[in-house]
DNA sequence: ATTAGGCTTGCAATCGTTTGCACGTTGATC
DNA sequence: GATCAACGTGCAAACGATTGCAAGCCTAAT
């Protein structure tokens, strides 16, 4: 019953649809959908020679028409809101690093990776994607200036895991690093070793960023230092203007010892900055960044940072996902962080 | 004629459709369907009433639906094969920062990015993407082991654009640097230096790295220099299998003064592997790596490296592709490459 | 010989949009 | 007042898969 596949016949320019398939093994569509599906209705012999033709035709099921049935995909979305970020580019180190894990992660459960990257997020775009049905669950790296979009999506929605920092009243399930805690331990090593006027360098109003900054504060108040808001530098997270924002604090003139930045790229900025301007690092001013980048460790001098374990964050927030998805309600996830002592606040090391 | 949306209403617990809106606005899903796309034959005070409407109810249009209706679905797929790597990471920060651009390219012309990971890429794997119609063209990033398959995929399937190297032989349209001339440039700088004993570090087996190492080859006999296979180390593309490459390549007793890298990662391995080893960089050996990562200027000493114009290459391949899209022959590019001359070749720098 | 029951298989409806075609309706023209 | 074009709108047929239901076939038991 079985016929060979033709070359001669001149097939349809077309793509070979199911139904092809069912019409060359002189069966039903329902029967090679149950085939290929490895339904146990259809006897094995059967199944195997129907899958076989498939294969030899190079017969590949239509996705678009499977997920219309179904009304499921096999796809994750990954979405980057870039609502602070001055250029559009996925630029951070840090942000690339988690989506390949995260497509490593999700791969591995056999679904597909559909990247969304939002540059300036306009009302309901969460909507927007959540309602296309383009895929069965969405994660979300980095809150941006998002909090009120994700936390009304997420009343609607089950299947959405954040990354990002833990915000009093997220009712979003958010999975990210013990942002205060990490700069506490951060700080609180500076003053170890001797610091007294500690500069802080970030955007505080990245959710992230404002939390590693309540830390900051929190061992420097601790310590009885100064918290002077001229301590302060606002900095986005590209590397040009975290240089501008270290270049004007240095230009202010006012007095500091060390820096602790909001991440190790604007703690890079702010070490090459400080070069320029003749400070040596750690001799004239430690330097402490967060993140633990793989330039981290590549730096002169190679730079002290609080890690973020990626690789368990990632596998986390895919892991949290999927139980969504099958209605499980989950909750946020806050992930240890871990100080990496090297040369750039320590000149012993 | 429109109603207001009734809160009231037990909406069906399942997604909004357009045929919903339909009623509300007292409309056939025709209408609807013509205003939504902006069609002029809807007059435009009714257009905009429905597409009020529309958002008010946060309808979006459902892509399974659109993309089987249309057979396009407004989707570029990326693909990473994996065929040489010994992890199953996506992790050279050269191909992240690819997949960066190629996103914000793609994004830009108001498509969604696909992200496809195929770790041993299996016998028909380009054609299951292709044929699954989840996207309307594709980019690989690096030809791994994959020239034929991808020659065979290109035969059949117009809109393919891939990265990689000019392998002779190559029917398909592919972007990429001049690795040869990149490879002859870097190696003739460490000779002009006065290195006479130059190894090269990579896997020739990967179609860049081949060309990169023909580049090499090139420069040394027209310089009369020793090609001896004992200089050449194979390394793949990750950090640890590198430093085990380079360390082995030191432990070897071969004599060289002069390492060319097939990459960043490998050479800034080598730098440290050289250096738990007491050979000083660049007094004792000089090393030039490729691709010029953002990493490569913060080493100590800053690497000189061949430099690969990343978002100029990221920009002709999506554009060559939407003209492929478009049903249209393109030729393959080829981008200049400049050398990075920095502190790890040249004491003086 | 008849019927029951188990296996296989196919029919046809369905998922939610888009769009060619045809059917009104309207106002202008002769 | 009849004819015609222009304009607006809706019907219904795709797009390509999946699956509940029912029908056909065959064997075995009464």
């Amino acid at each position: 019953m079985i016929k060979k596949a033709d070359p001669d016949l001149s097939r349809p320019r077309g793509r070979l649809k199911m139904s092809d398939i069912a019409k060359m093994a002189g069966v039903s569509t329902s029967t090679v959908s149950r085939a290929l599906a490895g339904n146990t209705l259809i006897p094995k012999p059967l199944r195997d020679q129907i899958s076989a033709l498939a294969a030899a035709n190079g017969y590949v099921v239509d996705q678009s028409a499977r997920s219309l049935r179904l009304r499921k995909t096999n796809t994750i979305a990954v979405a980057i809101p870039l609502g602070h970020e001055a250029g559009q580019l996925i630029s951070d180190p840090f942000f690339l690093e988690m989506l390949g894990r995260l497509a490593d992660e999700i791969t591995m459960r056999d679904h597909a990776v559909l990247l969304i990257k939002e540059v300036a997020p306009q009302p309901g775009w969460l909507d927007r994607i959540i309602q296309s049905h383009r895929a069965d669950g969405l994660l979300v790296i980095g809150q941006s200036n998002q909090h009120d979009a994700l936390n009304a999506a997420a009343s609607q929605y089950r299947p959405l895991v954040v990354w990002g920092g833990h915000i009093p009243g997220h009712t979003y399930c958010v999975v990210g690093a013990d942002n205060v805690g990490g700069a506490r331990m951060a700080v609180e090593h500076l003053i170890a070793i001797g610091r007294k006027r500690i500069a802080f360098l970030g955007m505080p109003s990245a959710p992230e960023v404002g939390l590693r900054r309540q830390g900051y504060l929190e061992a420097l108040q601790k310590a009885g230092l100064s918290t002077s808001p001229q301590l302060t530098a606002s900095a986005h997270f590209t590397v040009e203007t975290a240089y501008e924002a270290a270049r004007s604090l240095i230009d202010s003139g006012t007095e500091f010892d060390a820096i602790f930045a909001a991440s190790d790229v604007i703690a890079l900025a702010a070490m090459r900055a400080l070069a320029a301007a003749g400070r040596r690092t750690p001799q004239d001013v430690s330097i402490v960044g967060f993140d633990d980048i793989a330039l981290a460790r590549h730096s002169t001098p190679p730079l002290t940072t609080v890690r973020q374990d990626l690789a368990t964050g990632a596998r986390q927030m895919v892991e949290l996902l999927f139980r969504r998805m099958d209605d499980e309600d989950t909750p946020s996830a806050m992930l240890p962080t871990e100080l990496i002592i090297r040369g750039s606040s320590h000149p012993n090391r």
